[in-house]
DNA sequence: AACTCATGTGAAAAGTCCGTGAACGTTCCG
DNA sequence: CGGAACGTTCACGGACTTTTCACATGAGTT
């Protein structure tokens, strides 16, 4: 569990990281706001902010680490905090709430709690290695092979092809893309998605010639489908792209 | 948003299903512990539990319903609880513990919370395919099949269809539509709109012959609804507003 | 029937999106 | 310090989409 804290009670952030080292916790206190950037540098799963200690900015601060960390836990602390500020910091994307004075057991059991449910949801990892077309996905080495031989990719590109195979069939837009393999919200204008994509399809098609596995869908996003490259007509297929007319939907079961 | 709530506090329940009629929020009512089962069969998706009602077997009960559905976000209530007993049941599995007296408000914001969390992380089980006539309307694909075959549309076409089929039966103006579909105010004399029912028509017409959907209503609008295209008028309109713009076999393209 | 205006139609112009190669910055290692 | 591996950013050209325009057709009106 890997926790980031934001406020200036010492008195507070004593007594509490006492208890997150009998937990076992790792954590990292901090006195004023903290970039986003350096939140998801830090790898936490879960963030502890008293909005306080940035006056009238704490409502902007928080609304924007919602929003553009959707997947980060965050429960906020406040002292005596009135219903209406409860309410809206709950409203603008915050996980919990707990109002100060408080008794630091019932804030971990709080921030287990938004953890937890987080897992829950995204926990779709099933165990075993993934097989598509020539493909053998295996998520505990990283990696993937064809013929029993890794393709080399690198973290990144592994993650991006886990995602798409995982989700094989459905079309997934970039910000979605993005959002699960980069952990944040992409930037307007971030062409890396394209530019990762195009480095998977280039090892895949060095390795596993014949087969094309993501598909393009203008205006949209990408899908992962292996299907054979139509060897006779490297150029044709007609509307290709955009429209691709080929086996129908696949029952999503996610 | 489905809520079960088990309480036997009268007037805590009226206050709360007075806010809850206000948010457009549908509900259930119990005084006494339901079994997993018919959870499940409400399709409910939070339940808020007032533990004492249950007395001992409260904490049974919820450790039960935790975890044979961790997908439902479930928040506690008691009155006057203890920091143990709040710990205790948030570490059984419960997402969030509200001590009473509490406003209701809050308690709306937090299953909010709550459901939104288990949403942003597994909420792949979004609506299926609408079906209309031979078509199958894919949100998750932006895209229309018929007979398990995408129809080729672009992303722009596939909203107005989408817009369009979410509709059905209904006349929609100009101005709503590209209000809806293109995100801002039409300009007088803009086009588009027919433009595009045009490119729809043609590809609906290629893919399902025999099934006119889009029809125009003279001076206001179009209205989406899968009919037969034979001379047949099964659809008498009543000559009020205006008449069915009567296409006939379209211009040859062959 | 003749006129007027709304809508259908086809294609060209304008705009957007994506594939591609390469430069740049960072981190890690020797 | 230098080099290698990796991730990010940029610019360009081509592919595809959307808009625009001119004209044809058909509906409602006088």
């Amino acid at each position: 569990m890997r926790v980031a804290v934001i406020d200036t009670d010492s008195g507070f952030v004593r007594v509490l990281t006492n208890r997150m080292d009998t937990a076992g916790w790792q954590y990292r206190i901090m006195a004023s706001a903290v970039p986003v950037e350096e939140l998801v540098a830090m790898k936490v799963s879960a963030v502890l902010v008293d909005i306080s200690v940035m006056g009238k900015e704490g409502w902007v601060y928080l609304e924007k680490v919602c929003s553009s960390l959707p997947e980060l836990g965050v429960v906020v602390t406040m002292n005596g905090a009135t219903v209406s500020q409860r309410v809206r910091g709950l409203r603008i994307g915050a996980d919990d709430w707990v109002t100060k004075p408080c008794h630091p057991e019932e804030v971990l059991a709080r921030i287990e709690a938004v953890v937890r449910r987080r897992r829950t949801g995204g926990g779709t990892q099933s165990e075993g290695p993934v097989l598509a077309g020539e493909l053998e996905i295996r998520a505990d080495q990283f990696q993937a092979f064809v013929d029993g031989e890794s393709i080399g990719l690198t973290r990144r590109e592994f993650e991006l092809l886990a995602l798409l195979a995982g989700r094989e069939g459905n079309v997934l837009e970039r910000e979605t893309i993005y959002q699960e393999v980069w952990g944040y919200a992409m930037a307007h204008g971030d062409r890396s998605v394209d530019v990762f994509v195009r480095k998977l399809r280039h090892k895949l098609e060095k390795r596993s010639p014949g087969l094309r596995y993501i598909h393009t869908h203008f205006g949209v996003g990408y899908r992962f489908a292996p299907e054979q490259s139509s060897g006779l007509d490297p150029v044709a297929e007609p509307g290709a792209i955009a429209g691709e007319a080929e086996s129908g939907p696949l029952a999503a079961t996610a």
